[in-house]
DNA sequence: ATCGTTCGATAGCAGTGCTATGCATAGCAT
DNA sequence: ATGCTATGCATAGCACTGCTATCGAACGAT
């Protein structure tokens, strides 16, 4: 049989990638398999080309986001806890926005990643969890409703990245809208979602 | 004085530009000169290069949409109004996915155009109307209200057009989120939002 | 009519992603 | 151990990108 690939390129060409986003700087195709030790061709055999590579770069870095939610343990307080899962996922875009404004941009490739799921899967267990401690509506369907948490985050998210509200709307309206949308959840007349109207802060771990 | 500038050269520039996005073609430098019957020192004379003409781009576009927003007619539910800010808001993304995208797409000019604002002012508008005729909480503040609503609509409006939600997700979820905000601001013991639970569909105009 | 100034067309620059071409290398059969 | 073969990867060149230097030409003021 011939020759195998040299994985760690793969990953090499990933990781320089994302850390060229990190940097703020533009990933080129050459920039990026020199700084992989390797050659332009390098990209073609271990990805489709340029788009191949991107796609790789966000397919890993759904996974991490994933992996940063679920880190999160689960407190008494389930409502608590979808709220610190919001937390986490506004500071992961934050402490990356190059990356994370690349994780939503489908040029023309519109596969989205299986981590992408992932990550969603962790807000709809969030849900679940609230509704099965009894505090968000049982006829609440958790999708859908996973859905919104998401939306409303990604939205404020989105639009601080792209300059048209200042870093300080995440703290001030993000909460509020977490709010109401628990009240209607049923979380209203039971107890006061308090949680929420501490802030938003980093997340513990 | 010297020549003057053919200033239709100029519109020209962003019509062919803004076309190109619709079409879903790849806005070129070549391209948009040739199309625009001039040359490429056009883009320069003109604008400070390509991202000059992209944020010209940008500045009509908000500018627009501002123009559809206003065009609605106040009835004499201004809860519902605010219902079809918001539809028709998803209508004009809708209707041109890839200029919407550039919209918010500040590449590394992160000049924000004053049409933004614009288009921003027409909610907090509504939010104003809706409180006038005592519909909402005199307490809730326009701005930050508005900013929310926006923050909502532009999220899932993102997300579908980042192929991560389906495009029903717009019917599906938008009008939930929407209904719970606004049952927050006041309209909930008062009377049901049912302008809200028609569902979201085209704005009459 | 002349002049001066600015527009805008042409050509060339470095850089982009991509492909065609070789060549060295690693695995297998012998 | 030794060929054979199939594959990874480096090189060079392609068409294309945005941009700038240059220069002719068109217009307004005088």
């Amino acid at each position: 049989m011939p020759r195998p690939a040299d994985t760690t390129v793969r990953e090499r060409l990933i990781d320089v990638a994302t850390d060229l986003l990190a940097a703020g700087e533009e990933v080129t195709l050459r920039k990026v398999a020199n700084a992989a030790d390797t050659s332009t061709m390098g990209v073609y055999t271990h990805f489709d080309g340029m788009p191949g590579l991107m796609y790789a770069v966000r397919e890993r870095a759904f996974a991490r986001l994933a992996a940063e939610l679920i880190a999160l343990r689960p407190t008494t307080d389930p409502v608590a806890d979808l709220v610190s899962t919001g937390s986490a996922y506004v500071f992961a875009a934050l402490a990356d926005p190059a990356l994370y404004r690349v994780m939503f941009d489908i040029g023309r490739d519109p596969r989205q990643p299986m981590s992408a799921s992932m990550t969603f899967a962790v807000l709809v267990a969030g849900v679940e969890r609230a509704q099965a401690d009894d505090r968000l509506d049982p006829k609440v369907e958790p999708i859908p409703a996973a859905t919104q948490l998401w939306a409303m985050t990604h939205g404020v998210v989105s639009l601080v990245l792209a300059e048209a509200l200042p870093t300080a709307a995440l703290d001030e309206h993000l909460p509020p809208m977490y709010t109401a949308q628990l009240v209607a959840w049923g979380d209203g007349p039971r107890r006061a979602p308090a949680s929420v109207r501490r802030g938003w802060r980093r997340p513990a771990s």
